[in-house]
DNA sequence: GCAAGGTC
């Protein structure tokens, strides 16, 4: 019997897909990433039975990049980044090893089904799909076609059912217009975004930012938070004059009037018409009239809109929202979480989703009686074809969920239920006239209160010719006031006008420009722009403003489209719009001292920030350590900076100085239960040995005789990764470290040993290095009086009690226990199938340095 | 250390 292979673009669309076509009776197993899982049936298939095989991949399998050196910063000068440089396609997650995965499964199989997503994104995975499976499937007989698209406009049994009827083939076009998107980002994104990170970086010490990022999406996406900056800042106040008049409608109440003319900018004219009715002892009713409001009953769910809803109603981040919706749907509270369209397939169950919410607590009793009465059709949405909208698929309580998010999962299902959108009539809550100020129908927001109409102060009832009598006229002066920041959800709904990212992209470019600390999150979730950001914009405003308009992506997107449709040539579009990028570049790059112009005025140069630290080895002066991100070390006398690890702190280490070139060390630390260790800032960053990289500390160091180096510290191969050395760090004492200098196991050890050293000798059993250990006599933990011990820190038994080797412990032989019992029982460790040796066996000290430096 | 786009 034959297969076909039909591969989807996620997980959960296999899923759905094979149990549409298969009509339930699939079996299923999981694929060896244990991400993608495979469906299996037999059936039909031009005309023959074959065996169905329904998998997916995770999103695109391949991502671009450059080749080698193109990918170091100091050794490519950025503007060959827009043609010399190649680029390769990459597999975009090695984790999930998705090629592998799908040459296991395509191995063999005669015919190919592409079923993913029906846009151009997914067009472009068709051919990576087809470029990892072809290679291994069976071969074609004479001129047979054996690979399929199917197009879909939804999930739904009919449209599946009719699209694998009616197979095509994969649009090579559309595919082509997003390789092109693809290179033209890398290249653009990576140009600038290099040139002006090491342009301002190297002249500026408190940018505070280790990436000054330039891309197509997130700077127009900045671009709207300083625009409305930049109005805020113009904004000039402008005082204008109203009239109020008070009538008595009863003996002690009093009815405020409205101003048909609102209000004027000339203090004369408000004064002529306060004139005109100051002398009025009565006002009369001229017409009445009755006005219903209504409020429509929101559309159905998709990603942006719960975006919006999470920003401004929960207070949640879009990134957050969408980690906590992903949360709800893996749990089973929702439906798919990422979809464009709002509108609901013709036959989705929504009583049967309704009926779920039967009990809950909150809406038990509305859902009820809509289930009682019946309901009505969803508003009409945008069907784009992907997913239903973001549906509560089960009832969910605040005690529940994650107690971090029971806001997020009340809302989601109160905001995503249907019954919003089917019930009550098609003008649901409604305002009565001036003598029934009352709700006429709640509606939707019987749940969903917070969106209801607020009630109007109660009017008396009056008609045409009603005199009152007026209590009080007065002009009241007033000021126009400035507009305040961009709210996130503000911010969504211009990048989603102006086509900037995708519904999945679009909480990643927020994101990162407040991580690049462009702009800061304040009360409200308002979007303000910090210096930083705003020198960026107006510097690209004064250079070339079209690299921060939004224009920017669309321009760019409408060449695509070209290649897309088959109207221009991929090659062309390519080049001519890289070619125009690379013109912007060099006119940017000879235009950047008008940028630096404000920058100078916001930040201070190198030389002028930080505080002295520690001594140059070269000039011997103090070099400033400048601990704005990215933290480094400045000697302003030689002109040089010295990067310095990161997210930790950095102190001078004792004066102590490398033997090497003079310069004194210091010592980083990532927090009093993490690990420390000394390092010297010219080797940080000038590798000394040929086995050595840029960014070792000491201890890594080769230095034969030095004391702070790995060959002096070093104990033996770390027991949880492939490469590290443990390591004793000698400033950790009263409560002594031994960290691994590649990986994060840090051993607590010898606590209030006065001095602990490690020996030259190595241990009989294992061959590690041995630790002398010095107690104080009052302190000493150990047998007798002796208050100095010599011994392995894995295999000494005096020692054991003294050495908390946690889930490091667990793998050594001397804590592994005897054969059969189970391996890894730490933390985070996987069981290693039977009979397969630990690797990881601890080598001796020497040993594990030779292996350390392969 | 870069982009933006998929998705886990």
């Amino acid at each position: 019997m034959k297969t076909v292979l039909m591969v989807a673009e996620k997980p959960s669309l296999a899923q759905s897909i094979a149990k549409i076509l298969s009509q339930g009776s699939m079996s299923s197993h999981k694929g060896l990433n244990g991400a993608c899982s495979v469906h299996e049936y037999t059936g039909t298939f031009a005309g023959q039975p074959v065996r169905f095989k329904m998998t997916s991949v995770c999103g695109h399998v391949m991502t671009l990049d450059f080749l080698g050196k193109y990918n170091k910063w100091d050794k490519v000068d950025p503007a060959e980044l827009f043609s010399q440089a190649p680029t390769e396609k990459r597999e975009a997650n090695p984790k999930l090893n998705m090629v592998k995965f799908l040459q296991v499964e395509g191995r063999g199989c005669d015919y190919i089904v592409l079923w993913l997503d029906c846009d151009k994104e997914g067009e472009n995975i068709c051919f990576e799909v087809l470029d990892a499976v072809l290679p291994v499937m069976n071969k074609a007989h004479c001129g047979e076609k054996t690979v399929f698209r199917a197009r879909f406009s939804s999930i739904t049994d009919t449209d599946i059912c009719n699209a694998m009827a009616r197979l095509g083939e994969p649009d090579h076009n559309e595919a082509l217009s997003v390789d092109a998107r693809q290179e033209l980002d890398l290249r653009i994104g990576c140009a600038f975004t290099r040139f002006q990170t090491k342009y301002f970086q190297g002249k500026y010490g408190d940018l505070d930012s280790s990436l000054i990022s330039f891309g197509p999406c997130q700077t127009p996406t900045l671009g709207f938070c300083v625009e409305r900056h930049d109005k805020i800042q113009s904004f000039k106040p402008e005082i204008y004059w109203v009239l109020q008049a008070k009538v008595n409608t009863d003996k002690d109440r009093s009815l405020l009037l409205d101003w048909d003319r609102v209000r004027v900018f000339d203090r004369e004219i408000a004064q002529m018409f306060l004139n005109l009715t100051k002398l009025e002892k009565e006002a009369q009713v001229e017409a009445t009239s009755k006005k219903e409001k209504a409020k429509q009953r929101p559309l159905a769910l998709n990603t942006v809109e719960m975006l919006r809803v999470a920003s401004s109603s929960l207070g949640m981040g879009p990134q957050h929202a969408m980690q906590t919706a992903e949360r709800l749907y893996t749990q089973g509270y929702i439906s798919y979480p990422r979809t464009e369209t709002t509108h609901y397939p013709e036959n989705f169950d929504l009583k049967g989703s309704l009926r779920q919410q039967a009990n809950h607590p909150y809406w038990a009793n509305v859902v009820k009686r809509l289930l009682a009465e019946g309901i009505n059709r969803p508003r009409k949405g945008h069907d784009a074809g992907d997913h239903p909208p973001i549906t509560p698929m089960r009832s969910a309580t605040e005690a529940e969920l994650d107690t971090s998010s029971p806001r997020s999962a009340t809302t989601a299902s109160t905001c995503r239920a249907p019954s919003p959108s089917g019930s009550g009539p098609s003008s649901s809550p409604a305002q009565g006239g001036p003598s029934s100020p009352q709700c006429v129908s709640p509606g939707f927001t019987e749940i969903m209160p917070w969106q209801s109409v607020p009630l109007e102060e109660s009017l008396p009832t009056c008609q045409r010719g009603d005199t009152f009598p007026v209590g009080e006229v007065k002009v009241l002066e007033k000021q126009t006031s400035p507009p305040d920041y961009l709210t996130e959800a503000e911010l969504i709904t211009l990048m989603e006008k102006h086509g900037i990212g995708t519904d999945a992209s679009i909480p990643v470019h927020i994101n990162n420009i407040c991580q690049r600390n462009y702009v800061t999150v304040e009360s409200g979730r308002r979007l303000k722009p910090t210096n930083l950001g705003i020198v960026l914009v107006h510097g690209y405003y004064k250079i070339d403003a079209e690299l921060v308009l939004p224009t920017i992506r669309s321009a760019v997107e409408k060449q695509l489209n070209l290649i897309a449709q088959g109207k221009a040539d991929y090659r062309q579009v390519l080049g001519h719009t890289l070619d125009v990028f690379k013109r912007k570049f060099h006119y940017f790059v000879d235009s950047i001292a008008g940028m630096d112009e404000l920058m100078e005025v916001s930040f201070s140069p190198l030389a002028a920030t930080g505080k002295p630290l520690s001594r140059c080895g070269k000039c011997h002066r103090f070099m400033k350590y400048i601990q704005a991100k990215p933290s480094r070390l400045h000697c302003s006398h030689c002109d040089e900076t010295y990067t310095l690890p990161q997210n930790g702190t950095i102190k001078l280490y004792k004066e102590l100085r490398c033997p090497l070139d003079d310069f004194e060390l210091v010592l980083w630390s990532s927090g009093s239960r993490g690990k420390s260790y000394p390092l010297c800032p010219y080797c940080y960053n000038h590798p000394p040995f040929r086995d050595m990289k840029k960014g070792m500390g000491c201890n890594e160091c080769t230095h034969p005789s030095c004391q702070h180096s790995l060959s002096l510290l070093g104990i033996g191969q770390c027991v949880e990764c492939e490469s590290g050395v443990l390591v004793l760090d000698p400033t950790s004492g009263p409560k002594w470290k031994v960290a691994c200098n590649k990986c994060n196991v840090v051993a607590h050890c010898f606590e209030n040993a006065h001095r602990v050293r490690v020996s030259a000798d190595t241990c009989n059993m294992c061959e590690a290095a041995l630790l002398d250990v010095d107690f104080n006599k009052a302190k000493s933990p150990l047998p007798g009086d002796e208050t100095q011990h010599v011994g392995c820190v894995f295999c000494d038994p005096v020692f054991q009690e003294l050495v908390e080797l946690k889930h490091a412990a667990s793998c050594h032989p001397m804590h592994r226990g005897g054969p059969g019992r189970r391996q890894g029982r730490g933390r985070g460790r996987a069981r290693r199938p039977p009979g397969k040796p630990n690797p990881r066996r601890p080598k001796d000290k020497m040993s594990a340095l030779a292996a350390y430096f392969v």
